[in-house]
DNA sequence: ATTTAGCACTCGTCATATGGGAGTGCTAAC
DNA sequence: GTTAGCACTCCCATATGACGAGTGCTAAAT
C-alpha cells in the first residue's frame, strides 16, 4: 500500500492539503477543501479520500477531530511529484539584480553577501559552505617570517582565495632563504589543483630535490602540512531569525535544539555535504536529514560551481512545512548566480 | 532622593533583593528576605525599607502584589557598590588551561575559540572583536596577479595577521613588475604601524617617489586604498542557545528582537566600542545599551591587548538580571589571557 | 522614634467547568 | 460511486473561584 503510485484523484487531495497547510499552518479539513477549491467534490467523498490516504501514510492527523496534514511520506510525494515550481517574483529578481551588480570580489564577503540575499528573499535561514580548497588552482606561495620559529604560509588560489596558517620550525629560516624557496615552490607549481598537488606533486617534488636542497625539502613538508591541516572552509550562516516567523517555533523549547545545532559548525557541515542527485539539488525532509534536532526541519540544497566544477553548497533550511515551489526555485536561481560569479571570464 | 548614598541597611536590602533576584528570576517579598537571609529583621521592617527603596528609584514592582525587583537604576547602585567579585571555579580555571594549552596559533581560529570558551564559562551569548588593524605592524606585502586586470593585495602583520583584498587595475601589470613593487615596498615599510602607515609614511612615501617610478606609485595607491576599503574586522559570535535559559526569553516574542540584533554585525560593533573606563572594563545596563532591541539586557565587556595596546574588545550579553560578580571576573580574566596570548614574547 | 504584629485587600496563577466549533466516521439514501 | 445527515470527539477560548504571596496601613510594643 505504501509508495504505490496514487490515483489522480488522490493526488489532487494531497496537492491541494499540502498546499494550504503549507500556506497556512492549520490542519485542514475535507469542508475548507470543499469550500476552498473549487474541485466538484462534497466533503464526504473528500473525507472518505482522506481517509484512504491516511492509511497508506500520506496524511495524518495531529487529533482525531482535527484536519489532515501531511506526513514525511506526503511532502515525498508532494515534492517528487505534486509541487508546481514557482517563478521568481519581480521584487526578487530585481533584488538579486542589484546584489549581482554590487558583488565584492573579496570571495569573503561575496558569500557572506549571497547567504544573506538567499536568507532575505527565502525567509528561512540559509546556510552556505566555502568552495572546497581541493578545486582551486595554485597561483602563488609565500612564506613571511614572524619571528625566528614561526612561519606565515601564504597559498593563494586562482579566484583570490588566501588560506594562511602559521609553521612552526625547529631552527631560524632567514628572510631570504624563505624568499628563494617561494620562489623556486612557485615556478615549479604554478598552475596545478591543490588536489592534485596534496595527492601526488608534492610527493613528486620531494624525491626530485632529494638532498639537492635542504631547505626546499624543508619548505615542501610546510606547504604540505598547511594544506594537510586545512580542515574545512567556512560555514556562512544568515537569517537565523526568520525561522522564528512560523508557529511551529513559537514555543522556545522547539526552537532550542534547532539553535544549538545551527550553533555547530560541525553539524551544519554535515547537512550541507549530504549526496546530492545529478542537478545538485537536494531536499531532505524531516528525519531524512540525518539530525536530531532537525527532525522537524527540511533542508533544500544546491550545489555552485566554479570554473565548471562542484566546489561548494548553499542551502536553507525551514520546518517540514515550507514553502518547497518557491524556496528550491530561488536555492536553484542563486546557486547558479554565485557560480557564473565565480567563474570569471573577464 | 535620587542617586544619594543610601544608609547601610538599606544597601543592605537593595543587595539581598539584587542577588535574589538574579538566582531565583521571581520578584522577592519581604517575608522571603526575612526567612531567607538571617537580618535580624521583621517582614514589616522589611517591607518599610523596600517601599522607600521603590519610592527612590532603587526597586519596583512588577505588579501591585507581588514582590519587588530591582530597577535599572538599582543595578546600577548594586554593579557600582555592593556586588561581590566572585573568585574562578576550579572548574573553570581548568577549562581556561586546557584552552590556554591547546590555543591555535590561526588567529582566526584562537579567537573562535576564545569567544566559544567565554560562552561556555558564563552561559551566556558572547561576542568579541577582532584586533584593530591600526596597531598592527607591518611586516610584508605580497602583490599577486590573478589575471590582466585584477591584483590580490596581501599584507601581513607581525602577529599573523592577513588582510586581502582585490584590486582593480586600468591596465595589465606583469608578475615581475608586481615583485619588483613588492620588495621595494617590504624594504621600506617593514616595522612600521599600519597606522603611521595610512596616516602619514604612505603620503611621505609618494612625495618622495613622485615621478620616480610610475609602478611603484600605482602601487602605493593600491596599497593605500586596500587600508582604507578594510573597513571593519571580523565579529567573532557564540553561546547565543544559553540564553534562552533564561525565563525572561520562553516567549518567542521576547527574544526575537535581541536575535535581530545578533545577526547584525553593525549592532553588536556599536554595543562593543561604546567607551569604556580606564581598566578596559565597562558594565552596560538596560537603556545604557544603545540599542533598542537590549533594553532589558545587560553588556560587560573588556578590553584586550596586543603588545600593551589596546586592539579589541571582548564580551557577554545577557539579562539585566546576570551574574554580574561571576561574569565580571570570567570576562576581566580571559581577556587578560587573550592579551598575553596574542603578545607573543617567545 | 522605631519596630513589629495584625489585618484587610490586591492581584496573578492554577485548576476546573463550560460552550462553541471544526472536523470526523458511519449509515443510509441518491 | 457519491453525498447528505448525524452523532460523536476533542481542542480551545472563556469564565469562575480558590489559593497564596505580597502589600500598605494602623496600632501596639519596644
Amino acid at each position: 500500500m505504501k509508495g504505490r503510485a496514487l490515483d489522480s484523484r488522490k493526488e489532487l487531495i494531497l496537492k491541494v492539503v499540502t498546499d494550504d497547510y503549507i500556506e497556512s499552518a492549520e490542519p485542514v479539513g475535507s469542508r475548507t477543501i470543499a469550500r476552498k477549491y473549487n474541485l466538484g467534490l462534497s466533503p464526504a467523498t473528500i473525507r472518505n479520500e482522506m481517509a484512504d490516504l491516511e492509511e497508506s501514510g500520506y496524511l495524518k492527523q495531529p487529533h482525531v477531530s482535527a484536519g489532515r496534514i501531511p506526513s514525511q511520506q506526503g511532502y515525498r510525494y508532494y515534492v517528487d511529484s505534486l509541487m508546481e515550481l514557482q517563478t521568481l517574483a519581480d521584487e526578487e529578481l530585481r533584488m538579486i539584480k542589484s546584489y549581482i551588480e554590487s558583488w565584492s570580489k573579496e570571495i569573503d564577503t561575496l558569500l557572506q553577501q549571497t547567504v544573506k540575499l538567499l536568507a532575505q528573499i527565502t525567509r528561512y535561514p540559509s546556510i552556505m559552505l566555502g568552495p572546497k580548497l581541493q578545486s582551486a588552482v595554485f597561483k602563488h606561495i609565500q612564506l613571511v617570517p614572524l619571528n625566528d620559529y614561526n612561519i606565515l604560509v601564504l597559498v593563494v588560489t586562482s579566484t583570490g582565495v588566501v588560506e594562511n596558517k602559521i609553521i612552526t620550525v625547529d631552527f631560524p629560516v632567514s628572510q631570504v632563504e624563505l624568499d628563494q624557496i617561494s620562489n623556486q615552490l612557485n615556478r615549479k607549481l604554478r598552475g596545478v589543483t591543490l588536489e592534485n598537488l596534496k595527492s601526488s606533486v608534492l610527493n613528486e617534488l620531494k624525491t626530485e630535490i632529494e638532498a639537492r636542497n635542504g631547505f626546499l625539502q624543508q619548505a615542501v613538508n610546510l606547504l604540505q602540512r598547511t594544506l594537510e591541516t586545512k580542515e574545512r572552509t567556512r560555514i556562512y550562516l544568515d537569517g537565523v531569525i526568520n525561522i522564528l516567523e512560523h508557529p511551529e517555533f513559537k514555543e522556545v523549547e522547539k526552537f532550542k535544539p534547532l539553535m544549538g545545532m545551527m550553533e555547530e559548525e560541525e553539524k551544519l557541515y554535515r547537512i550541507l555535504t549530504a549526496p546530492t542527485n545529478a542537478n545538485g539539488l537536494r531536499i531532505s525532509i524531516g528525519e531524512e536529514i540525518q539530525e536530531e534536532a532537525a527532525q522537524d526541519c527540511s533542508v533544500i540544497t544546491a550545489t555552485y560551481e566554479m570554473g565548471g566544477r562542484v566546489v561548494g553548497t548553499i542551502g536553507v533550511l525551514g520546518p517540514t512545512r515550507m514553502d518547497y515551489g518557491h524556496v528550491v526555485a530561488v536555492v536553484d536561481f542563486i546557486a547558479k548566480c554565485i557560480s557564473k560569479l565565480l567563474s570569471p571570464e573577464s
